[in-house]
RNA sequence: GAUCUCGUAGCUCAGUCGGUAGAGCACUUGACUUUUAAUCAAGGAGUCAUGGGUUCGAGUCCCAUCGAGAUCACCA
């Protein structure tokens, strides 16, 4: 242990031994918040030079001590509380009354120390420099600190030293992390209203919550590797879902119009600043609807989000050196006008042997076992994907990437499927759904020839989803978010991590 | 998975050519009854990530391991 820690468990023997308990059981009433009484505190001043405080004559606020400047027979206290900090003043002279004569002295000035949480009463008052203030009364222990917190301290300027920055700490130890850098919890804030405003939209588009399991027998509706467990009682190798697609449609079978689902996904991948082995995604699937009607709604949802996020209510968002504008309409562009936009390259016409040229040309990394729609994806993503800042769907792709997708009412060898773009990175994925069962089928059957061939990401068989199908699943659009990376946008973070509480790190060596 | 960078006091960081471990804040003691990055005086605090090697001597050079970050590959 540090000397500073033995030196707060020797101040917490020193109170129990004074009869003060540093952890008391019972409730402590409180009654403002810092930041109200900062904002909010008015007095006046009299014509004979006297003040007269109007407000906040009797509060009772609780929090951490994170600062402490001793004045003499005084001392500034800085509390903070889940609105922000309050100046503290605490006066030798108003605790010297039988068994508070120690309390200056001996408590308050020598065991207390940073980072206790403490109750305080007292009047609000402005000191001689300006500052809001509470004049305390009375005083107690509500959870001593046993480890000195980080001291971050601010000038007036707001330049701010000894800022704890080091990612890793601030990782795994998101308690120290956001009380020492409240202005993360924005990033937090932001996140959980964004996901509140989704949900309501969904609830008034009249679309019911629900949940699906997420031990599957069966890893389908997307393609990735996942993790595995095993259930002793059944003795059955379960996987944790990568997806939940197969069951929402399941619920569109069982006759529900609307249906969606904020649900924690799990894929057994690498890790970087845009992957943590646990993320979550907003799922929805509304029947007798196609992927035009879905645009309309994201282009509306993502909006009112961007209006709630910003607290001016604007609907752009500054990520970066990139304004972007959620309001709609979007910019609809098929995968292969893209294509031809940023690289001259008609798709459409050319064949595998072409494109295979042109990757080698400008060093798109291939090989062998790609198919012609494999060889676009790859082109995309290489020149055109960086390129889509402004929100826009990309719409139709082939179909060979897409063994889920209606195919397209008009295109031949394509479905009706968009991603949308947004700042260079897809941040949705929606089609209207198969729900020919035997098309359904041959498309699985596909899947399992390119596992046969090796592709460890093909899909596998759900013989219950077909059977689903087979019973009659209405017209479907349906679409997934990823939560994490709308919240890096609407926040603009560029790691994953900050805007999860607690990403996936490896074990520390000395807890 | 690959490459590069980093790991020194509770926090933020210096540490030269290999020669007894440094600063600010925090902490301790004292002074100061409206201070605010409070100030002033004095003091204490280190498994230099871990393990090996080279050397008379390693925080520093070499190797391995662990952890983190960045870039790349894969994925959302």
């Amino acid at each position: 242990m540090t000397e500073q820690e033995l030196l707060r468990r020797e101040s917490l023997a020193k109170l129990r031994e004074m009869g003060i308990e540093p952890y008391p059981a019972e409730l402590f009433e409180v009654t403002a918040f810092a930041s109200d009484i900062t904002a909010n505190y008015q007095e006046e001043v009299l014509e004979d030079g006297t003040k007269n405080r109007l407000n906040y004559q009797e509060v009772s606020l609780a929090g951490r001590i994170m600062a402490s400047r001793e004045a003499g027979k005084a001392m500034f206290m800085n509390l903070q509380d889940s609105s922000g900090r309050i100046q503290l003043y605490v006066r030798r002279d108003d605790f010297l009354e039988g068994d508070e004569a120690p309390m200056f002295d001996t408590v308050i000035k020598k065991l207390l120390d940073l980072g206790d949480y403490v109750g305080v009463k007292g009047y609000a008052f402005k000191t001689k420099t300006g500052e809001v203030s509470v004049h305390v009364q009375s005083f107690k222990f509500l959870a001593k600190a046993l480890r000195p917190l980080p001291v971050v301290k601010k000038d007036a300027e707001g330049h701010i030293f000894d800022a704890f920055t080091d990612p890793e700490q601030r990782y795994r130890m998101r308690y120290v992390d956001l009380t020492v850098n409240p202005q993360f919890k924005e990033i937090f804030l932001k996140r959980t209203k964004m996901i509140k405003t989704m949900r309501n939209y969904l609830d008034e588009l009249g679309l019911l919550e629900v949940e699906t399991p997420i031990l599957q027998p069966i890893h389908g509706g997307a393609a990735a590797r996942p993790f595995t467990t095993h259930h002793n009682t059944l003795d059955m190798t379960l996987y944790l879902r990568i997806a939940n697609e197969l069951y929402l449609k399941r619920l569109i079978v069982a006759g529900f119009d609307g249906v969606y689902e904020f649900a924690k996904m799990f894929r057994n991948e690498g890790m970087d600043r845009t992957h943590n082995p646990e993320f979550t995604a907003l799922e929805f699937y509304v029947a007798y609807k196609d992927y035009f009607w879905m645009m309309d709604v994201t282009e509306k949802m993502l909006e009112r989000v961007a209006r709630a996020v910003n607290a001016n209510g604007s609907s752009k968002v500054t990520v970066g050196e990139n304004q972007i504008e959620f309001a709609g309409p979007y910019r609809r562009l098929t995968m292969y006008e893209a294509i031809r936009e940023y690289t001259g390259i008609d798709v459409e016409k050319a064949d595998e042997a072409e494109l295979r040229s042109y990757c080698r040309k400008e060093h798109i990394e291939i090989d062998a076992s790609m198919g012609k729609a494999k060889l676009i994806d790859e082109i995309f993503g290489e020149k055109v994907e960086e390129h889509l800042i402004q929100p826009t769907f990309l719409i139709d792709y082939p179909v060979e990437m897409s063994p889920l997708t209606k195919k397209h009412r008009s295109a031949a060898g394509l479905v009706e499927r968009f991603e949308l773009f947004v700042n260079g990175k897809e941040v949705a994925n929606a089609y209207s759904e198969l729900n020919d069962p035997i098309d359904q089928r041959e498309r699985f059957e596909d899947q399992l020839r390119l596992a046969a061939r090796g592709d460890e990401e093909a899909m596998a068989m759900d013989e219950d989803f077909l059977r689903s199908l087979e019973y009659g699943m209405p017209p479907t659009a349906g679409i997934g978010f990823g939560i994490d990376r709308l919240s890096m946008l609407f926040t603009g973070q560029s790691s994953i991590q900050e805007v999860l509480f607690f990403p996936q790190m490896r074990p520390e060596v000395n807890g």
